[in-house]
DNA sequence: CTGAAAGCGCTTACAG
DNA sequence: CTGAAAGCGCTTACAG
């Protein structure tokens, strides 16, 4: 069968023709390269509009010798998550999908816990003549001092994981941050008596004023405000991330109180599910974040009850699509896509897709 | 920049050169056509294979005159939900993805109360001459015939909403819907105290042994035989899917019985909401299925708790690219892809994508 | 059974 | 400022 008669037509040859110029005019035009007159522009301009033209992305990228080159810049995996592993994979299988056509991906990986290890891979992305690049933006100050020199040198930025929102970025893929503590309040108000007592616990080296564990924190607190829950809600914060550490601070928070749930901010919740079976605690309900194998076992012990999750390995994903289709496509793109915010159980985690 | 030497060199034109015939031999071996002679099909095959040759799928679309066409056999919107809207929506966007790739879609809708029209329409797909074909097997016998004769024209069938597991079709994508009930009493169990009741409500023309509402009411049952819970669990089956019928019926359930919990098995949950509300009740928790405008009204007011749902788009999108991938990439394609059971509520409804 | 040549819709030097 | 021609990696008649 062959392709419509209008398809066939619609293409730079027939605007040429149309135009009374050459193929490679047309093709000026439509890259708004120099070298044309106004007038010759305006007419051609005229007629792609007119025949509602749409380039052929294959042949455009099949004929284009030009390759685009991204660079990623996210944490490596540590001793304490391996969080990190789903976004990359996520960036790993987008760039199989596209690299035949001409795109390369490179991979700068930091250490979260240090601040210096991000400048100097940052500095490194500068020097590489990258087209574009995909950061977790973890280390506000720096991040944007590194996106305001990206943008000097025409580097496209894509944030994945948390955003800095005023930022001149591409887009931020990745959670409502506030917003999934907030459901979480919601999911734990109905495990909550009216007289039960919460312990949220923030586990990390890096909890400072800007740190997003306390946007989730944030949320789940306005949730039991806005439902006025009288629920007493205590908090405990663990600096050193080591599980004897954890252990000594769980002791202590457990010792004075009667607590009936434990909201833990990120997805440490697997070193807190340890604490509780080591000890023999059963009654203690106990959500937290993140789809790692850890957690996932605890889940299915049921020593976790709800995990939340917010598709990692598609925000590694996603993020190099949203630099193959900018530049591509030259098609806009969403500022921000929140992903959804998942709730996994131990009846519906083997059909979670991250 | 240039592309790296290898790949420019991996290409039918050196493959061609290597094996000393013209590229159209190589061309015709890469496609199992005939007229090659044994031999030289071996050593052609051998030489691809030594290159680790991967054809470039935008050379091969582009060069092709080849147009794809598959239908989608789905039922069209009803009064009684507008479900189907949503694989509807995915189909067309997977469609608009694609058709600048020579691929054609037609739709044809059926009416998921009347098996003569599935027949109707099932009989002109198989008249229109098409490559593959998209269809939701609701009515197992005559679809189970339709696949048949479209196995002797060589039509590729993928299934989508419900399996018929033994048929052989492409692929199913959907929910597991077993689980599905398992992990809805997971959730309900959460809600309930020991000696609370259950009401499970069934709202179809056609609940007939091999309708698959009763699949998810298995797996609602199962959880709590397994977990040893004692809740008493009561039924109605409502035939009759007017609201005045489904009021009656459940007038007559709660008259009798102190329920503190319904699970409705499917998208017309929303109803017994309207039910709820009316007569004032506040105190029985209510879960169902499906991203419906009408059901995330309800689940806003809290009259519903839980919606679980199965990304009905993704599922139309999906099946269109099980198809696309099936015949352009020629790649293998996994017999089942279950969708993720996906627990919405008023906190997360927002950020849900279909 | 096999090959030379044209063409898919674009881009890219190069020449004027 | 503009155009003719070659080429991207493949497929498709057509000729032998």
């Amino acid at each position: 069968m062959k392709k419509t008669e209008e398809k066939a037509l619609v293409g730079v040859r027939e605007i040429a023709r149309k135009a009374n110029v050459s193929i490679a005019t047309v093709d000026r035009v439509l890259h708004n390269r120099t070298g044309v007159s106004a007038k010759t522009k305006e007419k051609i301009d005229a007629i792609i509009e007119e025949l509602n033209y749409k380039p052929n992305i294959l042949a455009r990228r099949l004929a284009s010798k030009q390759i685009l080159r991204f660079a990623v810049l996210i944490p490596s995996v540590s001793k304490e998550t391996d969080y990190w592993n789903a976004p990359l994979s996520g960036v790993l299988q987008a760039e199989s999908e596209i690299s035949s056509y001409g795109i390369q991906v490179e991979t700068f990986l930091f250490d979260q816990n240090d601040k210096k290890s991000f400048v100097k891979q940052s500095e490194a992305v500068l020097r590489g003549n990258f087209n574009g690049v995909l950061l977790a933006p973890m280390f506000i100050e720096e991040s944007s001092k590194f996106v305001d020199e990206c943008a000097l040198l025409n580097i496209q930025c894509v944030f994945i994981n948390s955003d800095i929102p005023d930022k001149n970025s591409l887009c931020y893929i990745g959670p409502s941050l506030y917003h999934s503590g907030y459901l979480t309040a919601h999911i734990s108000g109905y495990l909550l008596k009216e007289n039960d007592k919460v312990l949220i616990v923030n586990i990390s080296k890096e909890i400072d004023n800007h740190h997003h564990l306390l946007r989730k924190e944030e949320g789940f607190r306005k949730y039991f405000e806005d439902n006025h829950k009288v629920n007493e809600i205590l908090k405990v914060d663990i600096r050193d991330t080591a599980y004897d550490s954890v252990k000594k601070s769980l002791s202590a928070a457990l010792k004075d109180n009667t607590i009936n749930l434990i909201f833990v901010t990120n997805s440490r919740v697997s070193s807190v599910a340890h604490y509780l079976e080591e000890e023999g605690i059963e009654d203690v309900k106990l959500i937290g974040f993140d789809f790692l194998t850890e957690n996932i076992a605890y889940l299915k012990k049921q020593t976790i009850d709800f995990l939340i999750c917010q598709k990692p390995i598609e925000q590694g994903y996603r993020g190099i699509m949203a630099l193959y289709t900018h530049f591509v496509h030259a098609s806009p793109i969403d500022k921000v896509y929140h992903m959804p915010i998942d709730i996994i159980t131990k009846e519906n985690h083997q059909f979670y897709r991250n």
